[in-house]
DNA sequence: TGACACTATATCCGCCTGCGATATAGTTAC
DNA sequence: GTAACTATATCGCAGGCGGATATAGTGTCA
């Protein structure tokens, strides 16, 4: 299936992406993830989160795993990971961003002397 | 004022700062900057466009040019510029996302043989 | 054992944003 | 003069976002 039409993704579905592509989570890491990863700035609260991984994964991007993880003692825990497509929608959606970032920089640092 | 308050930065308002990053736009040409830059990936159609510019002006984040800029003979056109204050949520917002995407690479393209 | 903080998932509900459709009218081209 | 394009503007709905709240299992410490 072709990742760009997934684009543009949602800002809080890019985040979980991105929290999922260190390697199976769940759901309440991937909340602390998230908040870690951009030092503060992004509060993700459970609404957001389980609201966002519901939609993730009714398009495919995400899926639960079938067994948890081996060694896990709190049953209470769910865990989710990136499907190939949502890993490939997640690279997609990373070079859009980062040719908008290169775009911009280059219009707001035009420090040719 | 501490720009970092504005984000994370919804997706339509950052898009509009990029393209006002290149200099003054009335919005029509702000529609047409945000489709090419994107590769047509983003459609911005008029009621996200001028809605989005409102609020950006109420945030103080662009302003509309008082005079339109000489030479210019279509009348109807509004034209619109950051202000400082917009270039630096602009910048922020752009470094936040760079980390965003390095981050998701680092982990997406682990080619360490 | 009991109490308390923390972990973990889940949903309600309202606000804001995004956007297709549509309206209106000035401008350009032929 | 008329058709296509430019340009701004708003309505109204759908959907994403998020605070608050609910429920319950887990860990700790006395």
């Amino acid at each position: 299936m072709d990742p760009s039409g997934f684009l543009p993704l949602p800002q809080a579905q890019f985040h979980v992406l991105v929290a999922l592509t260190g390697g199976e989570l769940h759901g309440y890491a991937i909340m602390q993830a998230v908040e870690q990863s951009s030092s503060g700035v992004v509060a993700m609260g459970p609404a957001t989160l389980y609201g966002t991984l519901k939609r993730l994964c009714q398009a495919d991007l995400t899926e639960e795993l079938a067994h948890r993880p081996a060694g896990n003692d709190d049953q209470r825990r769910r865990y989710y990971r990136l499907t190939s497509l949502g890993r490939a929608v997640c690279l997609a959606e990373a070079d859009r961003l980062e040719r908008l970032v290169r775009f911009s920089r280059a219009n707001l640092r035009p420090k040719m002397t």
